[in-house]
DNA sequence: TATAAAATCGAACGAACGCTCGCTTTTTAT
DNA sequence: ATAAAAAGCGAGCGTTCGTTCGATTTTATA
């Protein structure tokens, strides 16, 4: 009990100590729910190649795409051959449903845990304090799912877009129930839900915008926190 | 003078009305300002053939993204030969050049004509709402110069990223107009232009989101420009 | 250290790509 | 109506793509 909310705290130092999606941890989880899929193994060879190939895409596709990355492009900048690229990836686009299933996992573990908490208005600001860290941390997996949703097949591509949908419908619920707790009375929370997570969004979608200003995680997420508050208590 | 204000009405319908790059003038426009580079001479045929060719593109794309769409699809959805489609394209790069060329001109020009305007607060809500209008009539070449940024070649990738700085530093700057007239002191305007752009993006990138509610671009103006408001009286 | 098993390799394959160019059809002008 | 000019066509070019599979190297086991 303890250990299972041990990281619901306030910053992103505390935050980061106990994020379990980390480091080689990512590949392990990947390894282990997509074994069936994976001719290796071993978690030894399995973990290392994982994050070669991870690595690799995520600095290849920012700047030309993920249709455009080659599997030769991939070759060179793993260090792997093809076929040994083809013995963690059955195809090309199980790179980018691999993506889109972790960042699933990751966004619905977190919504479950702020849920859990039984305050409206800290089950709120932890929903979005504890998003803009996890996709501080795992920002190349983030971005890369919404710009190359597009390359993913159909089923998948639905279900990428429901995970912004149901993040959305949950937080437009928590408006409402921080504002029934202080009877404020208005329909503008979707209207709010919906800026909260475009500020998210903006934040690992445009790098070349925010890292310029040198803010870190907890000074936007205390701006947007502020940005919501202002809303939600001035109708 | 009375001409050129003309159409710095405050509802959509009437901003419609005037708003020039419609329907055939865009080509019109695409012809004009690509005249070297397309080998047909005649307007006549440029105009319905690039529409043609622009109509299939953004037919296209949003469902398997630009680098993916074949000059074959194109031809098949245009109706045009391979050779027919490049009489007006010098390479297929080109397309998604043309489109960034068409953005950054109504960009600049809804941006020059709410800066003319002489009181801070008005310009600051015309330029929202007026970006807001002109993204709804134009949502496909905003939304696929979006996610296809990365197609472009390196300097017109740049190119496309300054057109969203320019439009932030501006809004920036009349914010802080505004809180100057009214003795508002607070730094947090960045992160009020900031929010601005990603709710107008936000409506244009996510129609599965938006088109749902139905919600009016009048009525979405409205409620981005309560927001905004409550944010700058409310530091 | 020998041997079986697992992991890795990369040349080769058919398909599809962007693009060209000699030809045909349509339009324009006399 | 006819000739010259413009527009449109599409098979074919060289290249590159994702993927495969028999050969080779590395690892685990005894």
């Amino acid at each position: 009990m303890d250990q299972a909310q041990s990281h619901s705290t306030a910053d992103f130092k505390s935050f980061q100590a106990d994020f379990p999606h980390q480091g080689r941890a990512i590949y392990e989880t990947l390894f282990e729910r997509n074994k069936d899929r994976i001719t290796t193994n071993k978690a030894k060879f399995a973990v290392v190649n994982l994050e070669r190939i991870f690595t690799a895409t995520f600095q290849l596709t920012p700047r030309i795409g993920f249709p455009v990355m080659s599997l030769r492009d991939l070759s060179r900048a793993t260090g792997l051959s093809m076929g040994g690229i083809y013995s963690y990836i059955e195809s090309k686009e199980r790179i980018a449903i691999m993506v889109k299933d972790l960042v699933k996992l990751v966004t619905e573990e977190l919504l479950a845990r702020a849920r859990g908490l039984s305050d409206p208005r800290t089950a709120l600001e932890t929903a979005i304090r504890e998003h803009i860290y996890a996709t501080e941390i795992l920002q190349d997996w983030f971005s890369f799912l919404y710009f190359e949703t597009r390359s993913l097949p159909h089923e998948h591509q639905e279900e990428s877009k429901n995970i912004e949908l149901k993040l959305e419908t949950a937080l437009h619920e928590l408006i409402d129930q921080v504002r029934e707790s202080r009877n404020i009375e208005c329909g503008n929370s979707p209207m709010i839900a919906t800026t909260l997570i475009a500020l998210i969004q903006d934040r690992y979608l445009k790098p070349w915008k925010h890292s310029k200003s040198g803010e870190s995680a907890d000074d936007y997420a205390q701006r947007v926190l502020a940005l919501m508050h202002c809303a939600i208590e001035h109708p």
